[in-house]
DNA sequence: CAGACGGCCAGTTTACATCA
DNA sequence: TTGATGTAAACTGGCCGTCT
């Protein structure tokens, strides 16, 4: 026996003995039963009557889990374990719908990001035609004697009123393949 | 307080049904 | 007919609360 094996043999046998005369009786009780019976799949009037009960109450008091037994002619432990694996489906179905819900708001919002931004960059296009037209009309009546603090937006690189560069990068949404930014962040996995 | 017990859960295995 | 695949039934081990 090598060093380690000996050191975990000798680790198991300081465990605690949680759980362990119950998984004893667990095995005995697997073996009575493998002996005899094949794992049967349930009748559908049997999944029919699980099914309504399921609706009516989510887990099972032990008076219920005994008479839903006799009713369906079912051990109680099989009424047990189908409940508990029918919580694991709906448990499964409500996480798939929750995260659903929660794809679709984010593309409604990467749509709308993408919708501002593009609006930004039209009124900044807008917001630069004034300028030069307020120069112009400034230049006819003075001179072109303009102030030099008049222009604070136009005097801006036009990416960098975000502060990020990732944000910079969104101003060119309408240059970029929107459909392949969409999918980047709705389908990150590409399921 | 310790230990037995039952219920629940998450994860896994197994048996069966279906389809290419 | 057969192998791949999906799914339901059953199992496992851990945790918790209750009872004795």
């Amino acid at each position: 026996m090598s060093e380690a094996s000996l050191l975990a043999s000798q680790l198991w046998s300081q465990m605690p003995r949680v759980g362990d005369t119950r998984t004893r009786r667990r095995r005995l009780r697997r073996r009575k039963v493998k002996g005899d019976a094949k794992k049967r799949r349930l009748s559908d009037e049997q999944v029919r009557f699980l099914e309504m009960s399921f609706r009516d109450e989510r887990k099972l008091a032990s008076g219920r889990k005994a008479h839903i037994a006799a009713e369906l002619g079912l051990d109680g432990k099989q009424v047990a374990v189908w409940f508990q694996n029918r919580r694991a489906r709906h448990k499964n179905k409500q996480l798939e719908e929750a995260y659903l819900k929660l794809k679709l708001e984010h593309e409604g919002v990467v749509v709308e990001k993408c919708h501002l931004e593009n609006e930004v960059l039209r009124l900044k296009e807008k917001l630069l035609e004034a300028e030069e037209e307020i120069r112009k009309l400034s230049w006819s009546v003075n001179g072109g004697n303009l102030g030099s603090s008049f222009s604070a937006v136009s005097q801006q690189p036009i990416h960098g009123e975000f502060g990020t560069e990732a944000e910079a990068e969104l101003a060119y949404l309408d240059e970029y393949d929107f459909y392949n930014y969409t999918m980047e962040w709705t389908n990150p996995y590409g399921i």
